[in-house]
DNA sequence: GCCAACGTTGGC
DNA sequence: GCCAACGTTGGC
């Protein structure tokens, strides 16, 4: 059993909104990072939990818990002309990039802020504090896993 | 808006 | 295969 960490900016698509969502699932596509891609095409097992985390906004950190709920498969939006995130080298044989469904798994009482954690020395080797870390998709180890969760309940 | 850190691209 | 140029991320 493993445990992530998955960014994504709340004006795009928060939290909220994945537990607004009908089924409480939603495909995370658009990733167009080869590290993050293997994550989710070769290591993330469904019912695996994830923070979900809000990046890029007025006070981001660790909205609440998600799951991995599919196996991989092709993100379908490489293939649409349309899309912001078509890859024209990427065709239905080859695909290049895959995706997982993270759905909805709990709330958290409190939010946990990038702030907050950094205070905490048991979260100081996590892979999202340290300098220079862009990648939207980590993973977490169970000890941070559950510290985070104790902070936030 | 700035800028450090990093990933990707493409010419050679 | 190198590496400069460029683009992106994301906190501040």
């Amino acid at each position: 059993m493993k445990y992530w960490i998955m960014k994504s900016e709340p004006e795009v698509f928060s939290f909220q909104e994945l537990k607004k969502r009908p089924k409480k699932t939603e495909p995370w596509n658009g990733v167009r990072n080869y590290q993050a891609r293997n994550f989710m095409r070769d290591e993330m097992q469904e019912g695996e939990l994830i923070l979900f985390y809000h990046s890029s906004c007025e006070i981001p950190g660790v909205a609440g818990i998600a799951k991995v709920s599919s196996k991989p498969y092709p993100d379908s939006t490489q293939f649409e002309k349309k899309s912001e995130y078509y890859d024209p080298k990427a065709t239905k044989e080859t695909p290049r990039w895959f995706l997982i469904d993270v759905t909805y798994d709990q709330d958290l009482k409190n939010f946990v802020s990038l702030e907050e954690m950094k205070k905490h020395k048991e979260l100081s080797e996590m892979r999202l504090l340290q300098r220079g870390n862009r990648l939207s998709i980590l993973p977490v180890t169970n000890k941070e896993f559950e510290f985070i969760l104790k902070l936030g309940n």
